[in-house]
DNA sequence: CTGTTAGCGCGTTCAC
DNA sequence: GTGAACGCGCTAACAG
C-alpha cells in the first residue's frame, strides 16, 4: 500500500498539464468542439458563447496546440527552407523576404543550413519532410537523386531558387548565371577592356559564372582570360588576397577583373587603395550581386544586380498560388538581372 | 446507386495516403509498434525483423511523421529562436552556431524575425509556443509583460542572448553592453584622446552603448561628448553620412569616434579615405563587434570583440544541460568581450 | 523480443 | 448554433 501511494505521488509530480480546448470549454460551459470553432471560425458561434470562450481563454492562458491541429487536419502551416548558409546575406536576404510573405499568409518557415554539399542537403530534406511541411524551398538546382525522389513522393510543392532550369523538381525561380556572367563579359568588352581576370569563390554557382564569363570574353575578344584566382569563400580578406595573387600572376595594368561577389570586389578595392592604385585605370573591378554597400564603396562598385527580395517573394507567391491551385503556376520563373555601371569599371 | 458510385470515386481521387508505420509493419510482417521500436531503439528488435523492417522502409519510401510522434511523446525536438533580423550578420552568426549545436543533438530550430518591437515579438512568441517547442531562444532582455507570462506558463527553458541581467526569464547569456562601452571610453582616454563623438544605430542596445560610452568618457576627462549622430540602421552609407554629419557639427580634428557597429565604422573609414583624411590622426574610429572584415579594412579597425559563435553555442549548451536537468544551470552567463586595438584608433 | 491497449489534443464529420 | 464520436500516426505503458 505504501508503495502504491508513493507511485501516486510521483505521478502527481509531473507538472500540471497544459490547458487544452477541453479545459477552456469546461470553464466556458461548452464542448471542446465549440472552442475549436470559436477559434477557427468565430462566426459559427453565437456572440454570447464566443464571449464566454474568449474570457475562458485568457483566464486560463490557453495556447492552441498546433501539433495536434496539424495531425488532425493534415496541414502543418509550416514550410521548410534550406539554404547553404544563413550568415551569407545573399541567401538570408532572399529568405527574409520569403519568410515575410509566407508569414503574412499564416505560414511559419523552418529554416536550416545545408552547407554546399548535396549529401548533407539530402539528410536535411529527410528530417524536414518528417515534420510534414506544406511546401519546401531549396537553394539551387542540384540535388541528389534520392532527394528528388523523396521530394516528389512527398507530393508537396517545391521551389528551387537562385537558378533556372528546364527540369525543376516542381517550380524554380531565379535567373541564368550563365547569361549574367556572359553579359558582364560583354560589358567589359564594350567598355574597351581587352584583358580580363576572374576572382571567384568555390561554390558551384560562382564557378559557373566564372566559366561563363571567361568563355564569353574569349569569344568576344579572341583573347583568353589569362589570370584567375579561386578562393574558398567570399570575404574582404580573400578579396584583398585575390588582388595580390593576380599581381603575382603578372597581371597587366588596366585589366578588367570579374569577381564572383561584391564582397570579394570590395576587398580588391580596399587592397587597390591601400597600394595606391587607381581604380579603374590601374585595375577595373566588377562585383556581383549589388549588395547594399556596393553603391557606397570608393570608388562605387560596378556590378550585376540581382533582386534578392523579389527572388524570395516570388518564390513565396508561387507556393501560395500553388496552394490555392486555382491557376496553374509556371514551372520556371526567370526574374532576370541587371548590369549596374558605376565607377569601379 | 450511381450517386454513390460517384462519391466513391471522388473519395478515391484524394491522392494516395502517405505511408505509415502500419503499412511498413504490414509489409514486414510485424506490428506497427515494432516498426516504431526499430526506429527509435534498434537494439530492442531482433536482427532479422530489423532487416525486414528496414527493407520495407526503403521499399515504401516511408518518412516518419514527426508531428504524430511529437503529439504522442509530448516532445517536439523543436526549439524556437527569435531574432530581430536574420540579415544582420551579427544575429545570424550567433543563431548559426546555436542551430549547429542544437542540430547535433537532434533539435531543429524554428527561426523567426521579430524586428525591434517587443509587441511584434510578443505575437511571434504566441505563434511559436503553439508549436510546442522544447525551448525558446530570445534576443535581448526586454520583452512585454505578457510575453514573460506566456513563457513562464509554458514551463520550458528560455534563453535570452546578447545581454545579461539579474532577472532573466530563465537563463541569459551575453555580456554587459554598459561595461563594454565604458571600456571603449577608457581605451580612448588611455590612448590620449581628449575629444570624442558617437555615431550609433537606433536600436536599444546600440543606444545603451552610446550612453555608457558618453557617460564614462565625460567622467574620465571632465569634457562632455560634444558630437553625436544617430542613424536608423547600420550600413556603409549611414557610416559615410555619419562622418559628414559630424563634420557638419564642426567636429575638431583628432576626435575619437565610437561607432555602435563595425559596419558604421567601416563606412566612416571609406568616407575619410575618400576625403583624403588620415585615420587616426584626422579622425580616430572605433567599431563594435569585431566582424570578420574588421581586420581587413584600411586602416584596420579598432573595435570591441564579441564572440558571436560562443554566444550561440553557449546558449545551446545551456539549454541542452537544462534538458538533462542533471546539474543546475547558471541563470546568468557572461561571456565577456575584449578591446581590440588595431590601427584606426 | 513482440503485440495490445490507450491515449496525445485537435479537426471533421455527422447528428440534433 | 452546438455536441458526440471518430481518427490523424505515433509513443508509452503494459502483458505475454
Amino acid at each position: 500500500m505504501g508503495c502504491i501511494m508513493d507511485t501516486t505521488n510521483l505521478t502527481r509530480k509531473k507538472t500540471s498539464r497544459r490547458v487544452t480546448m477541453e479545459d477552456v470549454g469546461k470553464m466556458a460551459g461548452v464542448s471542446q468542439v465549440t472552442v475549436s470553432r470559436a477559434l477557427s471560425d468565430p462566426d459559427k458561434v453565437s456572440a454570447k458563447t464566443l464571449k464566454k470562450i474568449t474570457d475562458a481563454i485568457d483566464a486560463t492562458g490557453f495556447v492552441p496546440n498546433a501539433i495536434a491541429g496539424a495531425l488532425a487536419s493534415q496541414k502543418s502551416n509550416l514550410v521548410s527552407a534550406l539554404v547553404p548558409s544563413i550568415t551569407n546575406i545573399v541567401y538570408s536576404a532572399a529568405v527574409a523576404s520569403f519568410s515575410s510573405v509566407m508569414r503574412e499568409h499564416g505560414y511559419q518557415v523552418l529554416l536550416s543550413e545545408t552547407g554546399f554539399d548535396p549529401a548533407d542537403e539530402e539528410a536535411m530534406i529527410l528530417t524536414h519532410l518528417s515534420r510534414r511541411p506544406d511546401a519546401v524551398l531549396l537553394t539551387g538546382i542540384h540535388h541528389t537523386a534520392k532527394a528528388r525522389k523523396m521530394l516528389l513522393a512527398s507530393d508537396i510543392p517545391v521551389v528551387e531558387i537562385w537558378d533556372v532550369t528546364e527540369s525543376p523538381i516542381d517550380i524554380c525561380v531565379g535567373f541564368s548565371h550563365d547569361k549574367a556572367a556572359a553579359m558582364a563579359a560583354e560589358f567589359a568588352v564594350s567598355n574597351g577592356y581587352g584583358m580580363a581576370a576572374t576572382v571567384s569563390a568555390s561554390d558551384e554557382r560562382a564557378q559557373r559564372r566564372r566559366n561563363a564569363f571567361e568563355m564569353r570574353f574569349a569569344e568576344l575578344t579572341g583573347t583568353k582570360v589569362e589570370y584567375a584566382v579561386q578562393c574558398e569563400h567570399a570575404s574582404l580578406a580573400n578579396g584583398r588576397a585575390g588582388l595580390r595573387a593576380l599581381q603575382g600572376q603578372q597581371m597587366t595594368p588596366g585589366t578588367f577583373v570579374f569577381c564572383s561577389s561584391d564582397v570579394l570586389a570590395h576587398g580588391m578595392l580596399i587592397e587597390a587603395n591601400a597600394q595606391g592604385l587607381t581604380v579603374p585605370s590601374d585595375v577595373a573591378i566588377m562585383g556581383f550581386g549589388d549588395q547594399e554597400f556596393a553603391a557606397h564603396t570608393e570608388p562605387s562598385l560596378s556590378t550585376v544586380r540581382v533582386d534578392r527580395a523579389k527572388l524570395g517573394s516570388s518564390a513565396a507567391m508561387a507556393l501560395l498560388s500553388r496552394f490555392e491551385n486555382a491557376v496553374p503556376v509556371a514551372p520556371v520563373n526567370d526574374i532576370g538581372f541587371e548590369i549596374v555601371k558605376r565607377t569601379s569599371a
